[in-house]
Parts: structure tokens; C-alpha cells; sequence
DNA sequence: CCTCTAATTGTAATCGATTACAATAAATCT
DNA sequence: AGATTTATTGTAATCGATTACAATTAGAGG
């Protein structure tokens, strides 16, 4: 490949000449501006960003932490972020974690390596205080997940209030016996929208039962039949459930379709995400929407101005109940 | 953040001897290392890998282009080229190209610029002259999707074949009005895949009917919902739908359900790539199975040998028809 | 204690760009 | 024309690492 150097000689100039070229200083005369120009096309030559890189010690990349490249909840969320880097002139690196500390410490060196210029983190199972520390003196933001009592900006919604008026829902079509199907309680959505659930019981005076908590170990459709499972083997069974995620929903709903009983007569079900497979499930999934797209380009947003060494604000966005016909 | 000279100068050392602490060379004396490491230790110092790269001329990045990560088809295939990739010491930067030529355009110079060592290109609707042209200079494979003309090495499976097994499979459970949701036929898998299914009705002396032959536009859900409604508002029914995706299938599920008819007794359905959503449906989708894992450790070695100089070969690999429920 | 070889370590060029500053060329003004 | 200002272009330092080669130090042998 050719170098600027290459290309001077053959427009002869010099490579500042050429660099100015590159970067369209308004500085260049515009017949020499062409000839360089030609020099560049004849030589078929590309900028190393290697260079530009070191001198101007950025890399216009962003890393994308994500625990599961599998979920759907992602994707949108994935195609805010890079719509707008792109537009900011910043690429992204979409790494998935796997909740793995080792691939964790891979990738959070990208920064310290300079390779990546900042971080959206999406997975909340990283060891918390590599982030506190990492946060201390690169730029990070997080979406969807964080940190409540770290000073690490974040986007995200109000999942209290979401689960809250999920659970209410059900309440208000006349279930009694509310299951709910959670993640790891280390997450932090798990443990706002448990509060949730708890909430509208309280409510209506109705006492959370631990029988029908049940928490899931991995993010998936077999993690929520094997939940609802559990709660259909019961004596008393649940008429309703809330599962914390699209996905676990729909494994329950495959669960209590198997079981021979009907959605929503005998057990109601609603899930979390809007994922675009909750529209083709049978019967289609009463679930919680929330805008993944916006936050996507929101936290791209933020991570780009506090990479510029702007001051940023934490939001929380709307979210919306879709009532379809598992409820 | 600390640079290799300002550890040279604590530690008492050249920055030549930190470089050789920092790539393990072995001619340098214990207590030596020893001074060196308590100074990067000290000063927290992590080396910058823009200054390596560009000294090294690589980026130990690689390229991966796909149409779509929402497309669930593709999450395994990237598990498996991030394994590989981490593996041998690359990172990767998952891009969606959306089929758009001007991110294709970004991103094919992402290569040219030397931000990332080879590509490993997933999305064939990219303008195939570019793509011929980058690799004359630049390694690439292709996964799953390739050029039959073309000389860029790739992975895939034999799609005429698997078409032809899993709607002679159709054929064998007594269905002879066999529909086809197919995608644009600017896609090589779109045409092998139609290719076995007319070999299997051409075997068993049943003639291709335009009328089941149905083309979409998008890959999604509502594509295959649209299409089944259409096959469905025909005089002439049909008994079984073959679909090249099982995204398009669980649309064509949905959509028979919706009017009222039964699967498989009515009509059979298959959809091709076992997706995990595809063991969710009711019924459970009859599908064909690709290695996407494996496709994507290969196609990464694949790359990192190119990248390295080494010839490659293409290969096929085996599929695998799962035989489920709607059928 | 001195020589000679082997083991370490240091010096300085290099990768490919950007950019401050200096130098030159062109344009404008007396 | 000569002086002055302005527009263009060039020179060389710089970013942060790696590494060939030179220089130094240490160890072995006499």
C-alpha cells in the first residue's frame, strides 16, 4: 500500500501538503490541491488511521459491552449505538462478555491500549469495582444496566414503575396468583422490578408468596420453561405470570401450552422487552416496551461528549405497556 | 496515561528494555524484569497498542460484515469466529451493513486504512465488483454466503442439497403441494436452495408451479406472515411450505394458525437454520441445520491465515435435517 | 589481572500520519 | 518598483511503540 510519503513525491509536494489535502484544509491552492489529488487516485491510496491514530492518540472506536449477542433486546438498542456513531465519525466494536471476567479484562484493556476510546456497558455481571476503577480515568457510560450508587452515567428506564404497572395489569383483569419469574437478583433490573412486583401486591393487600418466585440462572427460552415448569408442579398454581424478560415469557408460554392449559383463560402471561419474536408467538405476548433504539443512540451520544470531555447527564426514558392477547 | 518512556525512567532502564520486558524476551536479566514490572506496576502503565500497530503495521482487528444482527441465524457463527479470533490474539468488530452501499463503503475502508487486518464478509447483496477488487489487496473469506465465480476462499454448506433433502422429506410424508418462500434471488443461497427444490419435485415427476413459488423482500417475520396470507388466498392451496429461513417459517406458522388451519395436518411447514426460536413454536418448526458455530471458528481461521500469508481452501460443510413437529 | 566470549542493555531509526513554525510565493499598497 | 501583507507550501518534531545494531557488563579461562 502506498504511503503519504509515496504520494508527495509523485505530486511533488511535500506530505504536509498532501495531509492538508486529506484533511481539506482551506489552505491548499487549488490547482495543487488536484494534483495531489491525482497522486492519490493513481496510486490508489488510503490514509493509515495507525498513524493518524498515534499522532492524534484516538481511535474513533467505541466498544459495545454486551453479555449475550443472542438476545433480541439487544439488536435495537445495537442499531441506535451505531447509527450514531457512524454519524459522529466513530466506529464500534461489538464485544460480547459472555458474563466472562477473562473476556471482561480483554476488553476493558482495549481502552487502556488506546485501541477503543470509550466504553457502553451493557452487562451488569462485570465485577463492579474494575468498572468504578476503569471509570476513574476513561470514559464509559452505561445502558440499560447500572451502577445506582456509582457516579458512572447511565441510560436506562424506570423498571420499578414498569414491573409495577405490568403486575397492576394482571391484577386488574382479575389474577389473584401472580408468579413471577425473575433473573439473578445481582442485576439490578431484577431487583427494581422485583420491587415492582411487590409494590402493586401491596397495593392491593395480596402477600408475595416465595412459592411463586421463581429465578433464573441463564437468559433463555429453556431457562423459562423450565421456570414455569416448576410453578405449574405446585399445588396451588399461579394464574398469571410476569417474567422479567420476552424470552423467559416465551418459554413459558411453550411450557403452559404443553401442560394443555390456555393462554390467558388460565394463566395470563406477560414479558419484558418487546422483542420482535413476542409478536408471533401463540397467543401473541402482553409485554413491556421499552425504546431500545433511543437509548441506543442516547448512550452513543453521551460516551462520544465524555470521550470530547464534556459533562454528561444520566436519563431515564419512557417506557410503555403493549397489552396483546396472553393477557 | 503513562507511556513506555516514563516506565523506563522510573524503573532506571531504556525504553528498549521495557519493550523487551513487555514482549517477554528472554534476553533480559531477572532482576532486570523484576525492576521493570514494580515500575509498570507503580504507574498503573498499560502499552498503548496504537503506537504497536503502527509500528508493527497491524491492527489485530478483524472485519465481520453481516446483513443483519437481528437475524439470529448469524449469533452462533459470530460466537464461534470470537472464540477463534480471541484466541489468536484478535479482536473483532462486528458490523451490520444493513445491505447499504454507503456503510459498505465505511467499512471496506476500515481494511483499506488498515484499522482492521482482513474481513470476514457475511452480507452477499454488497456490490460484487467492490468486493472482488478489496480482495485483490486486502484478505477476505466469506462465510456462509460467497461468490461461485469469484476467487475468494470461503466456508459454507451445500444449500442445493439440504433444499432438496428437506422437501423430498416433504414429499415422503405425502405433501405434493409443497409452496416456496424464497428470498431475493440475488442471493447464492436463494438459488441453490431453489435448485433442490425443483430437483426434488423434477425426482418424483411433480411439476414447479409459479403460483408456490413466493419471493420476499425482507427477512423478518412480518415477510413471512405476508407471503403465507398470499399462498393462502389461492384458489389452489397449498399442503406444505418450504421456507429458506426459519424466521420467514415461524412467520408462515403464524400465519396458518391465524387462519385457523392446522400444522402439520393441513399444511406442513419447514424453515432452514435452526434457530433457537425455532424450538419455541407451536408447533415445533422441522428445520435445517447448519454448523453456524463451527462455520464461524473456520471462517476466522481462515482469515487469520490469510492475514498471515498462508493459502486457504474453501470448504462445505455438513448439514442436518430436525425433523420437529410441523412436520 | 587480563582476554575473550556471552549475556544484557542502550541508542537511534522506524512505522505513517499531523501540525507548529519557518520559508517562500503571490497579491496589494505606496 | 519596492515594501508590506497575505496566501501557500515546506521542514522537522511528534505521537508510542519495536528492533537492528552498537555498546556495555558479566563470566569463564588462563
Amino acid at each position: 500500500m502506498a504511503t503519504i510519503q509515496e504520494v508527495a513525491k509523485k505530486a511533488g509536494v511535500s506530505v504536509a501538503t498532501v495531509s492538508r489535502v486529506l484533511n481539506n484544509s482551506h489552505t491548499v491552492k487549488e490547482t495543487t490541491r488536484f494534483k495531489v489529488e491525482q497522486a492519490i487516485g493513481a496510486l490508489n491510496y488510503a490514509p493509515s488511521v495507525l498513524g493518524r491514530n498515534l499522532r492524534n492518540s484516538e481511535s474513533r472506536l467505541l466498544l459495545v459491552l454486551i453479555p449475550s449477542i443472542s438476545n433480541p433486546f439487544y439488536t435495537e438498542i445495537i442499531n441506535g449505538i451505531e447509527d450514531t456513531a457512524i454519524h459522529e465519525g466513530y466506529n464500534i466494536m461489538l464485544c460480547e462478555t459472555d458474563s466472562n471476567p477473562q473476556r471482561e479484562a480483554i476488553y476493558f484493556n482495549l481502552v487502556r491500549n488506546r485501541m477503543a476510546d470509550g466504553i457502553i456497558l451493557m452487562d451488569p455481571t462485570i465485577n463492579r469495582n474494575n468498572v468504578l476503577q476503569l471509570a476513574e480515568t476513561h470514559p464509559i457510560v452505561q445502558c440499560s444496566e447500572f451502577d445506582k450508587e456509582g457516579h458512572i452515567s447511565y441510560v436506562s428506564i424506570n423498571n420499578e414503575l414498569a414491573a409495577y404497572q405490568a403486575v397492576k395489569h394482571l391484577i386488574k383483569i382479575g389474577k389473584r396468583k401472580i408468579a413471577f419469574i425473575n433473573s439473578d437478583e445481582k442485576f439490578l433490573y431484577a431487583r427494581e422490578r422485583k420491587a415492582g412486583y411487590e409494590k402493586a401486591f401491596n397495593e392491593y393487600d395480596m402477600s408475595v408468596e416465595a412459592k411463586w418466585m421463581y429465578n433464573i440462572q441463564k437468559l433463555n427460552f429453556e431457562s423459562g420453561q423450565q421456570a414455569m415448569r416448576t410453578l405449574l408442579n405446585q399445588a396451588d398454581r399461579p394464574d398469571a405470570v410476569f417474567a422479567v424478560s420476552d424470552v423467559l415469557a416465551i418459554g413459558a408460554l411453550k411450557e403452559i401450552h404443553a401442560s394443555g392449559l390456555n393462554v390467558p383463560n388460565d394463566i395470563a402471561v406477560i414479558g419484558f422487552d418487546k422483542i420482535s419474536f413476542s409478536n408471533m408467538t401463540y397467543p401473541t405476548l402482553t409485554t413491556v416496551s421499552q425504546p431500545m433504539y433511543r437509548m441506543g443512540c442516547i448512550s452513543a451520544t453521551m460516551i462520544i461528549k465524555k470521550i470530547r470531555g464534556e459533562k454528561v447527564e444520566s436519563m431515564l426514558l419512557e417506557h410503555e405497556l403493549i397489552i396483546r392477547e396472553s393477557t
